[in-house]
DNA sequence: GATGAATGAGAGTTCATTCAT
DNA sequence: GATGAATGAACTCTCATTCAT
């Protein structure tokens, strides 16, 4: 970004023209994302345009950043709430997470999908899954007592990878998925196959003794 | 593909015009993909490729087909060994089969990922995945007794999305977990979870004693 | 033209190839008109095309060369009945003529006529004009004597062009002109008004002593 | 066009893309009329071109448009003059008139005269022509009395196609007609013939007497 | 002689980017 | 700062023509 708008009126700008790109990307694609209709979608000249994004590729990369950072912080929220909750109760919380981040604002995530590659902000959405799964790491790191994982990293790579995959092709092909709940009963299975947990069936965990007493509630 | 290449010529072009367009596509990317520069690098004239390509856009699609036919053809072929394997190494051979295929001609499989989605061969590339995981959903059902699955087709998406896309993200950002045994074993975890598996640490059945208790339960 | 089909066998290779020249641009226009679909609806190969003709637009040329031979034998066959006949019949005879002449093959003389220019045949069609207008010339010169013209030649360039000006523009404009019996007899008022004859209603001729027992009939 | 110009920036622009088509056209012909050329000769880049006209035929089209605009001005002028002229004079008029557009700009005149089927703008042509016509049938209507017409707006298509035909050949085939006093009788001749006037020598109604005697015969 | 695969210059058109106003 | 007309390199694709088989 060439300047940073540190104005109110600067902001705005920037703030109009990512909605504009994306509009015109969820609209009409990647092949009508051109400058010009950027800008004049956004009720703005190509000059302002270009006082705020050196080139096309910052104007995508600051709207993939924003969209990022929203699922990041979302995601990241998770962590605290998942410290102290049963096991089962955690990995259906994580699962939930994956699927509604997905659901929302579903056309620009799906664009966005579609083109990451194009943008080489792949590399980036990746970082975002990182931070997630350093979260989740740590998450298993602290209850590794009660699950039988090896390496936590690896363990959170595989089940970031895997929900990240999962909801993402989900939404682009079978949309129907994501308001499934055998689908989300199967994704907890995975993740609870992943953390070494035995297959309980629903959502009971393995532990009877420690949870009965919940359940007595 | 607007003639059929059937002479021995004709074959040479058309797969010298795909041999390029690979090569171009894993070393500059879809950007510097231009019909000249792939003729050119084929040593072929324009002309010629658009005797057997009617534009660029088939051009790639032709090298995905390649491609996919060769991946569909390597894990379809799995589908036999698996009928009457004990549960656990027909994890591990489908786990393994995942990452040989990911490893080999990793460098335009890295690409073709990149590059999928802008042309529009993503639902192609699902097919290829629906292939796979309707062998898969068959091998379920007809295992159904030792496994615990509600819906045999749901877990073969399962299954197979995530390999798919751990193995590809492993490639394209951790190419030492495509070797790493532990990554395997991970897998296998993952995937003996879908499957409403007990988790076996490793492949051995001798943990047997450990769960006896359990089921009994 | 390269070679000059003598045998039979070039023969209908040309012709066969004219008259695929003709079918395309009949039906398709002068866009599709490539070499290439030439030859292949002809039955022949590009490179028999280039034997006979050098290049596109010799096959054009060869085209109006038939077209434009065709219609000035008909017209200058005309000019051994002129010779002799009354004013008003042989003014009859050529706007008939010319009239039929634009009819019989309209498609094909319809297509030649939007593309003469292009194909710089304008002066070779200007030249069958010019045979035309030479016998007319000559005729009027015969009957000088019931006529009143100052230069044959001149009025013959008047007439020959203005009734084929109006032809074509009838035969593209206004077709249903080419059937009216007014539309005849307008012409045939210009062409006595170019050679100077008073305007006799219907066809009967300036002296009326001549016609007057014919209008008594 | 796709922005109209409205400042005299743009204005000059399009006049000088213009005039470069015109040039171009008129030096070299059809086929080398490409886009890049123009707006090579006009001292302008391509994209410029492009801003203020869709394709290249919107190019020849504006020219043409700019072209016959001109010429139906001058002619429609010209109908107040002949409202209330002797015969003769009005015919005079009418043919110097059509002589003198035509030698006016004649080159330009000649190459769009040569590549107008091309661009499909026969259709437009012809509506200058119509409008001639109307003004032209119009007249013939007022001044009936005087004439011996059946259909004055078929006689009037005759007439403008006529001495459309006429001048226009003559200017490419014989430029020197355009001055010839000759000619210009001999239009005025058929012009006569087809309002059905007796044939008067040059415009002078003097030449009853001379007439007199042959009638007499 | 015939074939048609191969050629490649060159066409029309787009769009990221600049810079005079 | 904002504007948007102007730029022109670069792209995809065509088709008249050639020449090895």
């Amino acid at each position: 970004m060439r300047k940073h708008p540190t104005q109110a009126r600067s902001r705005a700008l920037v703030d109009s023209l990512l909605e504009a790109t994306a509009r015109i990307l969820v609209q009409d694609g990647w092949d009508a994302l051109t400058t010009n209709r950027v800008a004049k979608a956004a009720g703005v000249s190509v000059g302002s345009l270009y006082q705020y994004f050196p080139n096309k590729d910052a104007l995508v990369a600051g709207l993939v950043e924003g969209w990022a950072d929203n699922i990041t912080k979302r995601l990241v929220a998770l962590g605290p709430a998942l410290a102290e909750a049963p096991l089962d109760e955690a990995i259906g919380a994580v699962v939930t997470a994956a699927l509604s981040v997905t659901r929302e604002d579903a056309p620009l995530h799906r664009s966005v999908l579609l083109q990451l590659p194009r943008i080489g902000a792949l590399a980036f959405f990746e970082q975002l899954n990182q931070r997630v799964a350093d979260v989740l790491a740590e998450w298993i790191t602290l209850r590794r007592e009660e699950l039988d994982v090896d390496d936590p990293s690896l363990a959170a790579f595989v089940i970031v990878t895997s929900l990240d995959a999962l909801t993402d092709h989900a939404l682009l092909l079978r949309p129907e998925l994501l308001e499934s709940s055998r689908f989300a009963r199967q994704l907890e299975r995975m993740v609870a196959g992943c953390l070494g947990l035995e297959p309980n069936r629903g959502r009971a965990p393995r532990n009877a003794q420690r949870n009965a007493p919940r359940r007595a509630k």
